[in-house]
DNA sequence: TAACAAGGCGCAACCGTTTGCGGACATCAA
DNA sequence: TTGATGTCCGCAAACGGTTGCGCCTTGTTA
């Protein structure tokens, strides 16, 4: 690979220092415009690259955004990456995307990294240590650093950034939605207290409940599990089983679309299901699936705008900002069975 | 944020030479033990974190790889992301990934900004524009500068450092398997010849049809644009219609799977279905699908493995590697009707 | 024609790190 | 004591850019 041209070999040709290669072409003032182009020119011949590396050393500046991801897999990620990159180029700004894989170890180092690549500003998908003590103390340490980021996902209560989807609210409004379809006794299936997020869901659900005077019967909870395929499919064999249930997320209910189907119980008539996330497979199965969307747009756009904001003024309060999901009514929740 | 610890700062406390204080942080030789554990003492309590900025200026490597990926929605780049990061993270590299979002302009742009980087190779996966007269000058170009770089896909005939899977290999296996269960009649669904991966899928069906002495009957081709379900509909209804479909990937078999439930059709009762990629849907739709998978473990491995061994002789001939693909036999695929 | 202003440009320092070279010092043998 | 040998360490140049400051040139005005 040949060794790249350097600001030294365009002044070397135009005849000038490279002080003056410098200001022609970062549109710098004190260049008559004549060389201006001459400089342009000869730099489009030699096919000039700036070399970022030296440049950003020399502006103490990175223009790095690190983005911290739980687990890439996960293709919300991505789609948030994107918007963040689209909003924060027009600023010079690149984004850095790093993969914890869910694994805390990796989000640490992950961020160790970024820090050491001076990234200016981190966005951070946090993984949830729930087993130890203080699940964040490497976000504590850059916060107490004064180091700008801010935490997407459900952490409170830390004193940090944070920017998170309304779960509770979506779970509460999709479980109005059935209670207005007159069912009385509805199940959830999936539910896991050590993660948040789940536990939010299964929150606002029983929120629901409680506001039309109702209780959440614990025989019509199914725990997310080894096994839990057999709780469901003794849950749906009772007498008095529920006329509706809730699935943690779309996956979830995805696997247990087909044991339904083989119990003979025909959705929404026998039963109506609902869940959460709106995987590609929700609107394909038969009957398409009632679920939820977040405003990745939303919480992308509040997310940078915090993170943007905390980069100027890294002595801010810390602020927590919600984001309204969406619900998205479809074929699998009908009236209550007579 | 508070002004980041440099080596001066540790260098004026342990009353010692930068240079010394490098030479102990780098375990290089020519330090005392004593000075160099009284330097990483004093590096921990600073908390001191090297500038990789400076670093890679100094050393004129920026230890980057570059990772442009077609499309970062489709999850298949972020798994082969993680496992080029994983081989390469021991040799002192970081992965870096772009997004050209099915945009040749962006992945241009991508490798632009890649190469100010001084990213010391790169792997990309192309957007195929078949448009252009030349799909892949830019990459040319890159060959042309003997710039490092491997192409992952069926870029084939340009000279160029390329790893693929091997498509036609896989439909042909998949075919093959139609055949023995005692098919005559296969139709493919979703054929789009602007699109090389399903060109050659479509390729491999017609290449084991034509080994087993029969002809893919054009009647039982759907192509795949606006309205392909309309025209699925009406082949189903015809009389001599397909006793088997392959479809072009498992996106156009999830949306298909419910119009032939509606038609009444039974699979694989009255009709097989195979497909390729291995979505997850797959495995829990009734029936569960025949399917594909890569070997994305192998693809990774072989990328990098070339990448390493062009960045070390950036003159060496281009190759071109193919890796073979794996056919699951699920549910979907069964015996011919009678 | 001299005094002055203003704009174009170059010198050199700087960003934070690495590293070749040579100086200082200790050790050891003659 | 001297010289040879070897080890530890500091000086300063380099990496490829940016930029404050001051010099020089040119044009304007009295």
């Amino acid at each position: 690979m040949k060794k790249p041209v350097k600001i030294d070999d365009i002044a070397a040709l135009a005849n000038t220092s490279t002080a003056t290669v410098s200001r022609a072409l970062n549109n710098k003032p004190g260049v008559t415009e004549a060389t201006r182009q001459r400089i342009i020119k000869l730099a489009q011949e030699l096919n000039y690259r700036p070399n970022r590396i030296a440049q950003n050393l020399a502006l103490q500046k990175s223009h790095l955004i690190g983005f911290v991801a739980a687990d890439l897999l996960n293709v919300v990620y991505i789609d948030f990456f994107r918007r963040v990159q689209k909003l924060v180029e027009p600023l010079g700004y690149q984004v850095l995307i790093s993969d914890s894989e869910q694994d805390v170890a990796k989000e640490r180092h992950n961020i160790e990294v970024l820090r050491q690549h001076r990234a200016e500003g981190l966005i951070i998908f946090p993984i949830h240590d729930w087993h130890s003590e203080t699940p964040v103390d490497h976000l504590m340490e850059l916060r107490l650093r004064k180091f700008p980021f801010v935490v997407l996902g459900s952490i409170k209560g830390y004193g940090l950034d944070c920017v998170t989807s309304d779960e509770i609210g979506v779970a509460r409004e999709m479980t109005a939605h059935l209670l207005s379809l007159g069912h009385r006794r509805v199940g959830f299936i999936g539910h896991d207290p050590e993660n948040r997020c789940v536990n939010e869901r299964f929150e606002g659900v029983r929120l629901a409940l409680r506001e039309a005077g109702l209780d959440l019967d614990p025989a019509h909870v199914v725990a997310h599990r080894e096994g839990w395929q057999e709780g469901l499919r003794t849950l749906l064999q009772t007498a008095g089983r529920p006329t509706a249930l809730v699935f943690m997320n779309d996956v979830l209910a995805l696997m247990a679309h087909r044991l339904i189907g083989d119990l003979g119980i025909e959705v929404p008539r026998d039963l109506s299901i609902a869940t959460f996330d709106n995987g590609i497979w929700t609107q394909h199965l038969r009957p398409t699936l009632t679920t939820t969307v977040e405003n990745p747009q939303g919480i992308a756009r509040v997310a940078t705008d915090l993170l943007l904001e905390r980069m100027e003024t890294p002595d801010g309060a810390p602020q927590t900002r919600l984001i309204p999901q969406q619900l998205i009514i479809r074929e699998s929740t009908g009236p209550v069975p007579q």
